[in-house]
DNA sequence: CGGGTTTGACCTGCGC
DNA sequence: GCGCAGGTCAAACCCG
């Protein structure tokens, strides 16, 4: 993974609310017990951190994703707030986004600087301009399919981008993790599947999605877990520039166009991630043992940027 | 027939 | 430079 690669937790619903949160300091408040397990957490107590009727447990993914229902009272239950995306950007300059979008990228190299929130299945994003880089790899593609045989032309291109040091960027990302036997969970947009891989150590493929909406670039990944094969990993990538289709006839078309899943009170938070994961980074770090307190004793300070994937439970 | 999925090939970046 | 793994493309295929 290389630095072009960095990546910064970020709250999935940092763009959205660039005008609510600040840059100032982490503001996501975790469950204060140090030995939260989300595993024996029970889930009545996930869902109610402040007391909240747990029936809305059963609340649609969808609805959840956008936002109607209790989102805000969620947000308020947790101090959900969000970054800036200007406070993005400046965490991409810090020494430990290296690791964080090796997680993102379910890579295994965290053993320096390591993220910030070990074991925790957190949400990671990088502002990498990746459009530019994407766009010259395809016109070379395009003049190759083309069987434009031009070597200097590939060259040239291929030197301008190296020669400009652009480093690739990528949108932001957000992972979350979703309990569900159903992998692609209904989010009100609609995707279109442009690819799988084999993904190492796991049985389990990872899909490729993009956006269909025209004009949005927006893309996930979905793969399942290894070791938990009930837990599906989602990957947003970019925001979207329109309504979610879902939404226009609903009370949240008003909403503003969200790049992720906004959390839901029936998402597990950081912390929740299983140990030793063969995935690796997304969930463990090699520091810090099962019995030590997943949570950082300074979130504030060590994730200023940082929000989770979140496991959803399904009942 | 249009839109989505499958799948093999290809590209890119990284580590050794 | 090479091999590996992630990511993407696009032709072929499928389906309503």
């Amino acid at each position: 993974m290389s630095d072009e690669d960095k990546i910064n937790y970020s709250h999935p619903y940092d763009r959205d609310h660039r005008n609510v949160m600040g840059s100032e300091g982490f503001p996501f408040s975790f469950p204060t017990d140090l030995n939260f397990d989300p595993f024996t957490y029970s889930h009545h107590q996930l869902q109610n951190p402040t007391g909240l009727d747990h029936h809305h447990s059963q609340m649609s993914f969808t609805s959840f994703l956008h936002g109607d229902a209790e989102y805000n009272t969620l947000s308020a239950a947790f101090d959900l707030s969000c970054l800036s995306s200007e406070a993005v950007h400046a965490v991409n300059n810090s020494s430990s986004n290296k690791n964080l979008l090796e997680a993102a990228g379910t890579t295994n190299s965290a053993s320096e600087n390591p993220p910030a929130t070990p074991n925790s299945s957190v949400s990671f994003s990088s502002s990498e301009a990746v459009i530019e880089e994407d766009s010259s790899s395809k016109n070379r593609r395009d003049l190759q399919r083309k069987g434009c045989e031009d070597g200097d032309v590939m060259k040239s291109t291929k030197l301008k981008v190296k020669k400009k040091g652009e480093k690739k960027q990528r949108e932001p990302r957000v992972a979350f993790m979703t309990k569900s036997d159903v992998d692609n969970l209904e989010d009100g947009y609609r995707w279109r599947k442009y690819g799988q891989k084999a993904v190492k150590n796991s049985p389990f493929p990872r899909s490729y999605y993009r956006c269909t909406s025209q004009k949005c670039n927006v893309k996930k990944r979905i793969e399942r877990s290894f070791q938990d094969p009930s837990t599906v990993i989602t990957t947003y990538e970019g925001q979207h520039n329109h309504h979610s289709p879902a939404t226009l006839r609903g009370s949240a078309a008003m909403l503003p166009p969200l790049p992720f899943p906004r959390l839901a009170q029936n998402f597990l938070f950081p912390n929740t991630c299983p140990q030793n994961h063969p995935n690796s980074s997304y969930y463990s770090h090699p520091n810090i043992s099962p019995e030590q307190p997943q949570i950082l004793p300074d979130q504030s300070s060590l994730f200023p940027n940082m929000v989770s994937s979140f496991l959803h439970k399904h009942i």
